[in-house]
DNA sequence: TGTATTCGTTAAACTGGTTCAAGCAATCTT
DNA sequence: AAGATTGCTTGAACCAGTTTAACGAATACA
């Protein structure tokens, strides 16, 4: 199964010779999870960064009144997880669970130091991820300041057209930074129209 | 004069020999810029990705209302700009400015790119450095959610304690998402306990 | 030195979004 | 197949933060 969704990332920005590939798998370690199933679990440290394969999974931070927020939905060719606690051995603040039956590469912190030290060339690759995944941050906080709830709704939905048919719409208001009940009250007025 | 806070920042991640750092002080372009003055416009292709080195810049969004909506400080050794116009290329929907008088180093585009080609151990230290400012964008994200406007002011405060010489409050105000008004009345609240 | 513009504050009216409570449909459990 | 739990919706009351407007203090400017 050489159809992994990661590959198709890397090659996207670095080419790999044959024994960097060799290595790279040596070091992933494939999992499958169910639905509702945990990767990482809140207040513990996180010892994976995750490629999503198929499927898809959710990170969240749970506040001190119990409410859910969603940082982050990750499909397919995706990375995601607790990167401060990845990199800095902190607890993790956030948890990592599958909202569909799942495949996922993880690799261990451990692995990850040695392959950018053996293969600089991921350097290059995992600046470019982060470079991009911060671009995106920056976009959605200034959503989050200059738009509607229904704009962001609409936005949402234009700009991860798949996400719908994994997401419950609950944790689609949480992305959004509003309550279930006024999601509710948005799609209304949408559909009115 | 080597005492650019660049290359504090840089060698708290990666060791410098003779020739890269003779290189990389080649390609910098050191500015000065008065209070108020930009150094980028928005609407247009960003030029170069900044680095301060002296007094305080301000990286921020007009939306369609004419409303400002802050982004980023950046005082020493930081960072700033807009990546995203900068990396490809698209009109930027940011700008920069000072907020006091500052001095800057500058990294045209094309010269980053050949940075990086010529001497790989930066894509090590960008990678270090975006990972990082991910980190802390994840973390606005969620306390934007989580925290009311009032806990993320004292946050502000905790965090970012040498701003509030450089900044005003209307620029606060906008960083944090409220408007100065609820800022003010924040803040009397605050002096009332 | 006087004048204009900007900044922070206050207060009253307002609104986008929350909270609470209830009901219904779908799925999970046994 | 009945009961229990969860997800989505609706409505009424509520609240955190906005809007508008006005005022005084500070700064910029001619």
């Amino acid at each position: 199964m050489d159809t992994f969704q990661l590959f198709k990332s890397i090659s996207k920005h670095i080419t790999l010779d044959a024994e960097e590939e060799k290595y790279l798998k040596s070091i992933l370690l494939p999992m499958k999870v169910k639905q509702n199933e945990f990767i990482e679990h809140m207040n513990k440290v996180t010892r994976y960064f995750i490629n999503v394969n198929e499927g898809c999974l959710m990170t969240y931070y749970t506040d001190n009144e119990a409410n859910d927020h969603v940082l982050q939905f990750a499909t397919a060719g995706w990375w995601t997880g607790d990167l401060n606690s990845f990199t800095y051995g902190t607890p993790s603040i956030f948890s990592t669970k599958a909202l569909s039956d799942s495949s996922v590469l993880l690799i261990p912190k451990a692995q990850m130091d040695e392959l950018l030290e053996r293969y600089p060339k991921f350097e290059k690759y995992f600046r470019i991820i982060f470079q991009n995944s911060l671009i995106t941050h920056q976009q959605r906080i200034l959503q989050n300041f200059s738009m509607s709830a229904e704009g962001r709704y609409q936005y949402f939905l234009e700009k991860y057209p798949t996400l719908e048919q994994f997401v419950p719409q609950k944790f689609i208001a949480s992305y959004l930074g509003i309550t279930p009940e006024f999601l509710s009250k948005v799609r209304r007025k949408l559909m009115e129209r």
